[in-house]
DNA sequence: GACCAGGAAGAGT
DNA sequence: ACTCTTCATGGT
C-alpha cells in the first residue's frame, strides 16, 4: 500500500482537515480509515503519526488535494495575532484547507444554505447517486459528482427526489448556465478575489457567503472570509462586540466582519476563518 | 411542536 | 442601498 511520510516541521491532521466541515463527501470508518470521492477517484486514506497510508490516487494527487505543498507553519504564524485565535490554532493544529473540485464545491454550497451539515451531506450524496457515474471500490459502490449537463438531463423535476427544497431551482438554474464546468472554473480561477466573487454571485443560489466558501475551498482565494451564523457569533463575541449576534445578518455587517478579519488576520484570513469555525462549540 | 441550520431571492421601501 | 418575508427540509 502506498504511503507518504510527512515532514515533521509541516503539521498535518487528517482528522481535523476532513471533519471541520469544509468537505461533505468524506466518511471516517470505525477502523479510522477515511473514504472519499474526489473527481473520478475513490480515495482511502489514514494517518498514523507522520505517516499517511492511502490508495486510489498517486502521491502527487494526495499532496495537491490536501495542500501538503503549502507552508502551513508560515500561514499559522501570520494569522496567530491574538490569544483567542491562538487557542483555536492549538486545538486543531494541522488542519489544512483542501483543494476541492470547483463545480462540486459550487453545488455543495448552493445546497448548504440554511441547513445543517448532515442534511447537506445527504443532498450531495443524493445528487451524486442519481446523476453521477458509478464507481466500485473494495466491494462498495460510490458515485462521482455529475457534470452540469447530467444534473439537468431529466429536466427540473428530475431533481425532486434529491429533496433539495427551494434550492432545487437554484441547482437547476446554475447547472443550466454553467454548460462547461472546466472552462467555467478556469475562467474564475484567473480572476482576482473581488472579481471572481462577483462572477460567482451571478449564479442562482450563490450569495456572499456561498461565494466566499467556493473561493476559499475550491479556488485558493485565501483572502475570502465566509461569514455564517457560527462565525458571526464568534466574531461578535470575541472581536466585534458592537455587532449584535441575533438579528439577521445584513450585507453591511457581513462586510464589516470581512474587512475586520482581513485587517486583523491578514491575507490568509480564510485559514483563520476555518480554525475559528473548527473550534466552534456545538 | 418549537427552534435551528456553513443563506439567498424577491418585493417593497 | 436598506429592511422584511418567504423559501423546504431535516436535526435536536
Amino acid at each position: 500500500m502506498p504511503c507518504l511520510t510527512l515532514r515533521h516541521d509541516q503539521p498535518f491532521s487528517l482528522d481535523a482537515t476532513l471533519s471541520c466541515g469544509q468537505v461533505f463527501r468524506w466518511n471516517r470508518m470505525d477502523d479510522s480509515w477515511w473514504y472519499g470521492v474526489v473527481g473520478d477517484r475513490v480515495i482511502r486514506i489514514r494517518q498514523d503519526g507522520n505517516r499517511l497510508t492511502y490508495e486510489g490516487a498517486p502521491a502527487s494527487f494526495i499532496v495537491h488535494y490536501f495542500s501538503l505543498d503549502t507552508d502551513l507553519v508560515a500561514i499559522l504564524n501570520s494569522i496567530d495575532t491574538d490569544p483567542f485565535i491562538h487557542a483555536c490554532i492549538e486545538k486543531n493544529r494541522g488542519l489544512r484547507l483542501v483543494r476541492q473540485p470547483p463545480w462540486e464545491c459550487t453545488i455543495s454550497y448552493i445546497c448548504s444554505t440554511n441547513s445543517n451539515i448532515p442534511t447537506i451531506r445527504r443532498r450531495i450524496a443524493s445528487i451524486a447517486e442519481k446523476f453521477g457515474k458509478r464507481i466500485e471500490f473494495r466491494g462498495r459502490v460510490y458515485h462521482t459528482f455529475p457534470e452540469p449537463s447530467s444534473i439537468i438531463c431529466e429536466g427540473h423535476s428530475g431533481l425532486t427526489e434529491c429533496r433539495l427544497g427551494y434550492r432545487q431551482s437554484y441547482v437547476f438554474g446554475t447547472s443550466s448556465s454553467v454548460t462547461n464546468a472546466k472552462d467555467w472554473a478556469n475562467a474564475i480561477s484567473r480572476l482576482p478575489y473581488a472579481d471572481a466573487r462577483k462572477e460567482l454571485m451571478t449564479l442562482e443560489g450563490v450569495g456572499p457567503k456561498a461565494a466566499d466558501c467556493i473561493l476559499l475551498f475550491a479556488f485558493q482565494k485565501y483572502e475570502a472570509f465566509p461569514v455564517d451564523v457560527w462565525i458571526r457569533r464568534i466574531m461578535a463575541e470575541h472581536y466585534l462586540p458592537e455587532l449584535s449576534a441575533d438579528t439577521p445578518l445584513t450585507n453591511r455587517d457581513y462586510d464589516t466582519i470581512h474587512r475586520f478579519a482581513r485587517r486583523h488576520f491578514g491575507n490568509y484570513c480564510g485559514w483563520a476563518q476555518e480554525y475559528l469555525y473548527a473550534g466552534r462549540v456545538r
